[in-house]
DNA sequence: CCTAGGATTGAGACCGGACTCACATCGATT
DNA sequence: AATCGATGTGAGTCCGGTCTCAATCCTAGG
């Protein structure tokens, strides 16, 4: 009774208009909802339509709209639930507002990033979300500002590009948690993070990571507010693998001057950090008191449950999703991009070091 | 010296072949480097182009080439770590070939499922990976079969439709891991899943999920080896948020006959038992034993470590992407699937019940 | 010196829709 | 009955590439 489904080639508008007797731009019309069709002829060609299972092509269309409806997003690492959380935020809005989202993992890597964004751009989405890996190599960022098509940043700032950004305030959460891990009494306070860097981190070194060099500002500004020194020794960055870090964390509590407190600086780092702790014995918060950004669900788990800075991920995804949005469709922006408030959520890790040694 | 860049319109193959003084015809076989061309003409048309900084519009190559170099993805939650791993060997696997990924989340929902295919059908993807709601509902997965477009699918099998299927043997690792908590001394065994179904659990009924369905099976087989009887009682769907899981988990363990020990259908589900155990004042696995599907990297972290079921995950999206874009590219597949294999992972959280009842 | 056959080249069709424009149609206005 | 504005309608162009095909160029063989 029903026709053979499986054609070779696609069902056009042409096919649909040669079934409804109807001319192609007739056809077009009625499937398309646009311009004056009269009932009869819609009647017809959607008749025809649903028998020959008409489905409109996303590409042709696209091409002379110029709207691809897809939005492209750039990560460093989905992985991550960090981003798979705000990639969450993202899509779900997307969908929402009809778009889809076209996702590239870069690794946290340049490179893999300005190939990330030639490629989105050359497919012609209506606009990116990015978070780039580097807040200092931001040409191709530019370029991307430059062809007109919109450009949200997530995460992480790029100074001197005037996009819209959803980024937490680092530099005060920063700021915050240190002066609370100050005032319990630590001094030695060390901060992990896989941020690549050409060399040992020294005082005063530009950090390519907004967030990173955000922290970094908050720290020191905590310090300084009490008095005290940045305990620039402390401060490792080039983490990279789980193992990697496991040794790093072995050598800042292993050292003559061992620190007394570890900020990681995400939930994928303070993972081995946790792990390299327990493996050497030590207790937490007795021997060391851990921090970490990120509140990932399973660090009310552990014993004791971790003390944590939440970032509204979810949110930021959903807000840098509606932005690019309202620009895909022409809408103005807000002047100013809303803050996102980090919260220091305190459960269990953090409490005085076990010899407090005021210095002076 | 330089000309402004920022056009309105893009630069396209007319325009190098204007500035480059040949036709249309010539600049395009030099860009897309096909037919024949003079060194002459190639120069001249390749430093028009960088000249003019001419990108291809991918749209239009997709369209009359056929292949969009696309390949759609379908999962439940990216959120979750699960699907994470594997979209990000999906995504890895997909770049290395030259493909890119429109990533669609479906929250487990059929309906969305059914639009996200028929999204991606309309996008004219070169492929689709979906991990498929329900192995019953399975008519949109048919049609996608039927359009000739390739399809694989991902953690879940739809029996009846022959389709290359990445996925674990949930059967097999399900009869494992029952067999060693019976052999514990268990028998008040509980399996918690989110799988939605219309009335609570009861011996027979009918799964719409093939994970859920396995793992059922390969219980009671153990249960049936052992000489005993599947505690159908403790089996629990429809498990949802948080909060619904937290409940769950205390009708279990406060009833008058309570389960020893609780099998998690997969981390997310794990993380929330694991709360409410804790919640509770209850000990692993001095109280009650715990297993969970996923092995995510925190449950090495609690105390004690938990007790999982690993799947190769992240080799499960690479496998599933190899598959479909060898598909894509016209090259036959292996005749079979390859089996990928969970392991059981002991970890800590597993021990003998408290009283043991061996009812006969 | 002439010519066959491969290398080049340009005109134009085509992919599948959206959209412009000129040309009906038709009821309503006066 | 002539006029006018509001639909309806179909032919054909365009988007930005790919690709066919016939015409033109060259160069070596005869």
């Amino acid at each position: 009774m029903n026709s053979d489904a499986s054609r070779r080639r696609d069902v056009t508008v042409a096919d649909v208009a040669r079934a409804a007797q109807v001319s192609k731009a007739q056809a077009a019309r009625a499937l398309g909802n646009y311009g004056a069709v009269s009932d009869d002829v819609r009647v017809r060609v959607l008749a025809a339509a649903e028998e020959l299972d008409y489905r409109p092509n996303e590409l042709a269309r696209s091409m002379n709209t110029g709207k691809s409806h897809t939005i492209g997003v750039v990560v460093g690492d989905i992985e991550n639930p960090h981003f798979g959380l705000a990639t969450r935020g993202i899509t779900d809005t997307a969908k929402r507002s009809g778009f889809n989202v076209i996702l590239i993992n870069t690794d946290e890597d340049t490179g893999a990033e300005i190939d990330a964004v030639r490629v989105l751009l050359d497919k012609r989405v209506d606009g990116l979300i990015v978070a780039p890996a580097s807040s200092v190599e931001t040409q191709h960022l530019r370029r991307v500002y430059e062809s007109g098509r919109p450009l949200v940043l997530l995460d992480r700032k790029a100074p001197g590009l005037d996009v819209h950004t959803v980024a937490v305030d680092m530099e005060g959460i920063s700021h915050d948690s240190t002066t609370y891990l100050i005032s319990a009494g630590h001094r030695r306070i060390a901060f992990i993070s896989t941020l690549k860097t050409v060399g040992p981190y020294w005082d005063g070194m530009q950090l390519d990571s907004s967030q990173i060099s955000d922290r970094r500002d908050g720290m020191k500004r905590a310090f300084v507010e009490a008095g005290l020194e940045v305990p620039d020794d402390l401060i490792r960055l080039n983490a990279g693998d789980a193992e990697s870090i496991k040794k790093i964390t072995r050598e800042l509590l292993q050292r003559p001057d061992p620190a007394t407190a570890i900020i990681a600086s995400d939930g994928l780092i303070g993972l081995s950090v946790v792990e390299a702790i327990q493996e050497l014995d030590l207790s937490i918060p007795q021997d060391v008191s851990f921090l970490m950004y990120d509140d990932f669900a399973w660090t009310r788990l552990t014993t004791p449950p971790l003390t944590v800075i939440a970032q509204p991920v979810y949110d930021m995804g959903v807000a840098a999703a509606e932005a690019l949005i309202r620009q895909v469709e022409g809408r103005k922006m807000p002047a100013a991009d809303p803050a996102f408030m980090a919260e220091l959520i305190r459960r269990g890790s953090v409490a005085a070091p076990k010899a407090i040694d005021v210095g002076h």
